[in-house]
DNA sequence: CTGATTTAGTGACAAATGTAACTATTTGCC
DNA sequence: GGCAAATAGTTACATTTGTCACTAAATCAG
């Protein structure tokens, strides 16, 4: 038997997850939560698994999973929430969470996975590892062409000199082009552009 | 009803693998095969999972990944293997497995996991979402705990003067500790250190 | 055609970076 | 104590990097 807490601000999601997941005969929905707090003293009825949202109201969902994994290790927490950015998803898993996954692709198939996690493995949506493997390319995409290969070249430590020889570019070119992509992501050097590159905005 | 197919050179996998997904009443085996190049023939049976091993004879299993998902994109393969190293995870997942569990670990609850990603999750083992999450440390461990500090403090983008300031030393130490660090590491400057930090040594 | 924009380049400069040689201090350890 | 090592520092130097101001060519819309 798995024994689920439920976390949403939305009482809406939170009715119709219970409704969903109560069908099925092996779990059971020990409450529900509406936000962090709340979530962490709901703790003592002992949840194998918590699906919690991340932007909720007093307590987000990354704050709360930090706590919750620091007092409760062997609780398994599953992301559950309507977007993915880069950023909250590292936050999510560094935080401890097993799962993330987008409430609006899997919700079908949502029992397979918790049982799948309530035995430790992680389990993700498809995009999500794609967003997690792949270099962060949000606001790469204000870049021309030309930039953004010279952003890859960057992110594979090649120095300016090497830069202008594969792109058939002056190094002084390669040089201005890279004031000008340092300014336009609001970096200091290419040390913090591959960086960038590989795990997105620090923080 | 999921469709199964498995593929590891060692015969005795396949057997105690077709024993034990045979007892669930919703699986089907459909077969067994010994090699990549099997493996692909096979494929004609319409399976919707293949468990596949990594090292194999004749065609291996990352390279039978990326010619099974060109023909045939909805087969969801999941990489078994007894081993983890970064490097066969990050091909694996690139050439487009969705799931990598470790056989020791994760045989138990190997059902419920087949089931999550029969519908498109990706699963993995706690340990290799780790693996590909944390920053590469295998040939960091050669280096003393002052000269992994500086390093995960390059990792983030930090000056030189930064990091001085970080860790109250003067500029100048701060400058031959890296020219050291660079030097075990067999890099040249900066960017590439935090790109190994960060993805491994490249290739 | 003409003016505006994009793309490329130059030269000059300050700051940061990487290297090397050499010294000073601290910390065990025999 | 004395020696070796690890740790920290200084100075000097060559390169690389990032910035800026300004020019040249190419592209393109009106």
């Amino acid at each position: 038997m798995v024994k689920l807490l439920i976390v949403d601000d939305d009482p809406l999601v939170c009715q119709s997850l219970q409704l969903l997941l109560g069908k099925e005969t092996d779990f059971e929905v020990l409450g529900v939560a509406y936000n962090g707090r709340e979530a962490i003293k709901m703790c003592g009825r002992q949840p194998d698994v918590i699906l919690m949202d991340i932007q909720m109201p007093v307590m987000d969902g990354i704050e709360s999973t930090i706590k919750i994994k620091q007092q409760f290790p062997d609780i398994q927490i599953m992301m559950l929430t309507t977007f993915q950015d880069e950023r909250s998803i590292r936050l999510a898993l560094h935080a401890g969470a097993v799962g993330y996954l987008l409430k609006s692709s899997t919700i079908e198939n949502m029992a397979d996975q918790i049982r799948a996690m309530s035995t430790g493995s992680t389990v993700l949506s498809p995009s999500v590892l794609k967003a997690i493997m792949e270099p962060n390319r949000e606001d790469l995409q204000e870049l021309t062409e030309r930039e953004t290969e010279i952003v890859e070249l960057v992110a594979r430590g090649l120095s300016n000199q090497e830069i202008s020889e594969q792109l058939y570019l002056s190094t002084g070119r390669v040089r201005n082009m890279l004031t000008v992509i340092l300014d336009k992501l609001e970096l200091r050097d290419r040390t913090q552009l591959a960086i960038y590159y590989w795990q997105g905005k620090q923080q």
